[in-house]
RNA sequence: GCUGUUGUAGCGUAGUGGUAGCGCAACGCCUUGGUAAGGCGUAGGUCGUGGGUUCAAUUCCCACCAACAGCACCA
């Protein structure tokens, strides 16, 4: 026991025990008096939770753990520091350029930086190479804490305006720390490792890019370094090797190798369909079709132009005009022209429809869906393969029902969602809550009791949630419905939204039980949003290798020798006649080459017929994926296919 | 929309101030071959579009269009 209590503090550490040491240790002497190994291959220390310097002198009692390459927060911290590093070499190479911030990302890291020249492919890799130099030098970290205004003036002086406005900027009662590398120094909150060798090889500089400050377009556009950073160079081989697989499974590359679709200059952001793209489309569809037709909705169809005056009504005008395409009418000398918009939402169209007859209380919830197709001018950096679009379609429905059908709607819609994702192959998802936007219509009190209701429906429910605030629709909050794919990507694609703004604007009513006139309450709601970027999403998901039941071309029937060709045509026939999306491949080609050709094409069941075949009336299978044969009877092959191929939603 | 990069045959690419090659695909002929590329041959390009510089531009310059990456946007 020490003589002097008031000088010691007790440390716990992750396994439970406790220590006693001087008041003012730090985190490098505790490993150091756990063990030399410990003590060489100590990062940071945690203490109560927060990762902190390692040389930090510990004050009082506290939980402490010594974080080593092996911990998961490793990763952030040499990401920090690559950060850094990006930025001493930046200004080592680059004088006068500034720095802004460099935050670690997922994956990696990136810093901004101001210079009036930008910065070109091939500096990546020389900054690189100084990076490398910078750690090969093995820097030592230095903490400072500065006077907050004499802090703001060096950074000024330095002509480093957006270090000085950070500063400036920061609460009131955060230190502002400086941390020394070498002789290199930057503001920065920390933590850091205590010298640049430690943060090891494993990085590389992947991207340049400009982005706002701020993250505000009406700001300066500052140029963005992206790179990846990893404990060690195997990380970093499993990382780079998992965007080479996501690249393969790019829908555009995809797209082009399965003939499925293309887009072309003359209708840009438009997707131009092939026979095998709309297959795939058209199967989707009508897989949703079907859904919701079990599910109570009534399909409907709304005109694709319509007048001014009701975009002018509904809001849109005021809005999103930029964002409408507008077609103009000369309806001759004597009369004005006329403006339609094309329409973006289908929503006015529904409530048009909705308008149509008085309704009562008893027609309500009344679910009306449309695919309907829209259009809206996206910018141009926006567009994206067919996943972001100016042409799309959306599977939607605007329910219109009363306040206290809210919760048991969202209900019977999660319900109809979860089942549509399972089906589509995938099983989990999860669901944000996006509250209200500025600038945004309707009442206050509205607004309270959408975002109140949708949390409450989710409780109801039993779905957990996150809030995406301010994200909400300009008319209404909204629950997003987020897909994660095979490869971990998140894609938000459905949605539910409430809104009390549009039946007002549009004069919406209803005749309640006592008689009166009453505004229904709109539910704006999509399973997949638009078809379009569902369709990139399942071919990105699948890598294009789809369940049979989606598969546009489903089984090639290849011929050995020519002999076989007319058998092979009978086969397809017979395929066809089930149902089977079927071809023959007759052509002139060895077996060994045709078996190459459609395992590329992705098709799932290679059906090959040679002499033997087409004299037991047999065909030797082959599915995707395996090297396997197995000699069936045709009518076998037929029977076992069309029940493979049966949609989820009509299997037995 | 902003910043940067790119644009050569259906796809993937090489190349140059003196009007373009290669591979795959396509087409034709030979080959009838048993489970991931058989052989030979043929055809296909106003080098994104429009201007300019030049004796001469696909190459250099300018503008526009489009694609790609990121940012911003996404009713």
């Amino acid at each position: 026991m020490s003589a002097d209590l008031a000088n010691d503090i007790r440390i716990t550490l992750p396994d439970g025990s406790v220590r006693t040491t001087t008041r003012g240790s730090t985190g490098a002497q505790i490993a150091a008096s756990i063990g030399a190994g410990l003590a060489k291959a100590a990062l940071a220390v945690k203490l109560d939770g927060e990762l902190k310097d390692l040389d930090l002198p510990i004050l009082s009692d506290a939980k402490v753990q010594i974080i080593t390459r092996k911990d998961p927060e490793a990763l952030e911290l040499i990401r920090h520091d690559c950060a850094h590093l990006l930025a001493q070499a930046v200004q080592e190479l680059y004088p006068g350029t500034q720095v802004t911030i460099g935050p670690v990302i997922e994956d990696g890291f990136y810093y901004d930086f101001a210079r009036n020249e930008p910065f070109r492919p091939e500096d990546l890799t020389v900054i690189e190479a100084k990076m490398r130099e910078l750690v090969a030098r093995d820097l030592p970290t230095k903490r400072t804490v500065w006077d907050r205004d004499k802090a703001a003036k060096h950074f000024l002086d330095l002509g480093e305006v957006y270090k000085a406005e950070i500063i400036r900027d920061l609460p009131k009662d955060e230190e502002v720390r400086v941390y020394y590398h070498g002789d290199w120094h930057d503001l920065c909150r920390g933590p850091h490792l205590m010298s640049t060798g430690k943060i090891g090889t494993a990085f590389k500089l992947t991207k340049l890019a400009g982005a706002y400050w701020r993250g505000d377009a009406k700001n300066a556009q500052l140029q963005r370094i992206y790179g990846t950073a990893w404990r060690d160079d195997k990380e970093l081989g499993v990382y780079l090797h998992r965007v080479e697989e996501a690249e393969k499974r790019d829908h555009r590359k995809l797209g082009r190798e399965m003939d499925l679709f293309h887009i072309q200059e003359e209708a840009v952001g438009q997707v131009f369909w092939h026979p095998n793209g709309w297959t795939l489309y058209r199967t989707l569809e009508n897989y949703v079709r079907r859904k919701i037709t079990k599910g109570d909705y009534r399909e409907v169809k709304t005109p694709q132009l319509m007048d001014r005056k009701l975009w002018e009504e509904s809001g849109h005008w005021e809005n999103y005009r930029p964002n409408m395409f507008i077609a103009e009418v000369d309806e001759g000398e004597h009369k004005e022209k006329r403006m339609l918009a094309v329409k973006p939402m289908n929503c006015p169209g529904h409530v048009q429809i909705f308008k149509q007859g008085l309704k009562s209380y008893r027609d309500l919830p009344l679910r009306l869906a449309e695919f309907g197709s829209c259009h809206r001018y996206e910018p141009s950096g926006a567009l994206h393969g067919i996943m972001r679009v100016r042409g799309f379609v959306q599977d939607d429905a605007h329910i219109f029902c009363t306040e206290e059908q809210i919760i048991p709607e969202t209900e019977r819609f999660v319900k109809l969602l979860s089942d549509v994702y399972r089906d589509l192959g995938f099983d989990t998802f999860s669901v944000k809550l996006a509250t209200r936007p500025t600038p945004r219509a309707g009442r206050e009190e509205d607004w309270d009791r959408a975002e109140s209701t949708l949390e409450l429906a989710c409780h109801r429910i039993g779905i957990p949630f996150t809030i995406n605030a301010g994200e909400g629709t300009f008319y209404g909050p909204k629950l997003e419905f987020v897909l994660r794919d095979a490869i971990g990507r998140d894609w938000q694609c459905g949605t539910i939204q409430i809104d009390y703004v549009l039946p007002e604007r549009l004069d919406a009513e209803y005749v309640a039980e006592d008689g009166t006139r009453k505004r229904p309450v709109m539910l704006h709601r999509a399973i997949l949003g638009s078809l379009e970027r569902f369709t990139g999403v399942l071919i990105e998901h699948f890598a294009g290798k789809f369940p049979l039941w989606l598969a546009p071309v489903q089984a090639v029937v290849a011929t050995i020798v020519s002999d076989a060709d007319g058998y092979a045509d009978e086969a397809v026939a017979a395929l066809r006649a089930a149902g089977i999306r079927a071809e023959a491949d007759t052509r002139n080609e060895k077996i060994n080459y045709k078996v190459r050709e459609h395992s590329l094409a992705k098709v799932p069941y290679l059906l090959v017929a040679g002499r033997r075949e087409a004299e037991q009336r047999t065909l030797a299978v082959r599915r995707l994926g395996s090297e396997a044969q197995e000699n069936l009877a045709l009518t076998e092959v037929i029977s076992m296919l069309t029940r493979e191929a049966a949609p989820p939603d009509l299997r037995v």
